[in-house]
DNA sequence: TTGTAGGCGTTATCAC
DNA sequence: GTGATAACGCCTACAA
């Protein structure tokens, strides 16, 4: 490995001196600076990051820790930090699983981005409490070294639940998410506010899992019980879509028999025939926004928590209550 | 931040023997030992990276480099990756972008896996003549200090382009991916061998971008330029989605106007209606693969290259040719 | 068994 | 403007 220890020798000067032209100090001479800079390119010297870093104490790399690599939400949610995170100089990895959770301590990272229940709340915290700079996305934890920018899932469930309504449905199934997910709980909850609030409405929860194959055994359940058309309001998308799809190998159709509405708007559903009905967000956005609370917080600035915006998709898998007695198909 | 340094101090023994002990050296009385443990735990101690690194010149951390972080494909890629790295005491980091490519040479890294075209050819031949390790997925590059471990490409897209032949298909689109990509250039060239092999079969290349976007576009062309029952194959899944749902809007039919078969098997086309037929290949198998590969040759070992094997996946969404006159819709 | 000391590659504070 | 020199936190001969 050639180091500016080499560069030195050859060029006939001190270490400082390299280490000033290289990092393009105004005290040396142009004539010095450019022969360091043509010798340490000749030699094709690249600067050491953990010598930088461990000098420094400071490593300019942010990381971002997700529960699995699999996701449709994280793909733009990604880009948008990384975006934020490149034009202010620090670089973005992405992490996963419990191994990973060292890069913080040890301080190969300056800080973190949290979207990962597997995270408990208790080890962040004591993260924070040794001064390491967090960001998290899936849960509310109070402490000055911790921020948060949370969707508003509360506006999220309360929009989706009352298109439902509006729309005349008066049995709503909720498809729940994993046992834990915070953003499963806010939504669960902000629904059974509206459902309970309103007149004759019948809302029953399964429990699901944010998962397509969460979304297939609701199907079923559903089925099984129908009687005369019912709502849905599948807690993610993704749930939604196992939903649509194990619908679609029957004579249920969707829009008619079951009206579904999702939570997340991702890409896909643009595609869905009929066209899902979801809440929709800036994943982008959210990502960024993090980025942003975070190397605030790293430069000691004070930034309030941040909260996500939410809008209502609405599309044709949500048709108006007009068929009360449509019976069961085939 | 608390180093061996403190402990020691605290403790009343020299930093080498915190050190010793740390690492589970018997050099040291279990006595002490178990006395400097309880001390580093009472301290909140964790380890610097950045000094270990810098020390023993090496970080424990596999990169894999993606061209962005969307994408179906590369969530159980990635999980493969990680599952690997972790059982050989690696730690994984995902990075996308320019920016990032610093990790390598600067050795923030111990060694890259490549799934990025817009990472130059000759950046990564540089980065390996440096004696940096290198597993490229998605290009053939020789030298000692690289492995490919590639999709089959020729066996996959002949497969495809056959089971169209067998189903009597006689004009075949080809949907391609970007300029530059090694897999659509791969796949297009094994379509030209089979088809041109043939008898009265006539092939159409329409450039794609391996995106949603690209199948959509196709998709109008290809409806414009009908006269009769058509074959696609369109070298991604993702394209072929796009296509489909394009021509879900029309009177067009999938398996019957326009015979539709793709290449991946991304988890959603299980959930397509009519089934997409496609080209499967093990994702998780072909990032677990990888990382084998990248830490041998890490460890010196002389290891040939590697290919993924395919397999046929078929579909409704290619019907057997008996409706040659099946008319234009509408 | 434990301590001493040198060095990994860099930055930064001093002198000169 | 340039050069010694001392850290940063850790590992590891070698010495005691």
């Amino acid at each position: 490995m050639v180091s500016i220890k080499d560069i030195a020798k050859k060029a006939g000067v001190s270490i400082s001196t390299v280490s000033y032209a290289l990092n393009g100090s105004s005290k040396v001479t142009d004539e010095t600076s450019s022969k360091i800079l043509a010798i340490a390119r000749e030699l094709n010297y690249v600067p050491n990051a953990a010598a930088r870093t461990l000098k420094k104490r400071e490593s300019r790399i942010l990381g971002v820790f997700l529960t699995d690599f699999k996701g449709d939400v994280y793909g733009e949610l990604l880009d948008g930090m990384k975006e934020v995170c490149n034009s202010q100089g620090y670089d973005l990895i992405v992490c996963s699983g419990k191994q990973s959770h060292r890069m913080l301590p040890e301080r190969m990272i300056d800080g973190a981005v949290i979207l990962d229940h597997t995270f408990s709340s208790e080890e962040l915290l004591k993260y924070a409490e040794r001064n390491h700079k967090i960001v998290v996305l899936d849960r509310e934890l109070e402490h000055p070294n911790i921020n948060q920018v949370l969707l508003d899932n509360k506006a999220g469930a309360t929009l989706a639940t009352e298109f439902l309504l509006e729309q005349g449905h008066k049995k709503i199934y909720v498809v729940s998410g994993p046992e834990g997910s915070y953003d499963s709980t806010q939504r669960m909850k902000a629904v059974k506010m509206v459902a309970d609030r309103a007149e004759d409405v019948e809302w029953i929860e399964i429990q699901g899992d944010f998962k397509k194959s969460g979304g297939e055994k609701a199907a079923e359940q559903i089925m099984q019980e129908y009687t005369e058309p019912v709502a849905v309001f599948c807690l993610n998308d993704e749930m939604a879509i196992g939903l649509c799809n194990r619908i679609a190998d029957t004579e249920f159709k969707i829009g008619e028999h079951v009206h579904l509405i999702g939570f997340d708007n991702i890409e896909l559903t643009r595609y869905m025939q009929p066209r899902l009905a979801t809440i929709d967000y800036s994943k982008r956005k959210w990502g960024a926004l993090a980025s942003e609370q975070l190397i605030k917080i790293m430069s000691g600035e004070k930034v309030d928590h941040e909260r996500i915006y939410v809008t209502l998709v609405k599309g044709d898998s949500v048709g108006t209550e007009t068929t009360r007695s449509l019976p069961r198909p085939n």
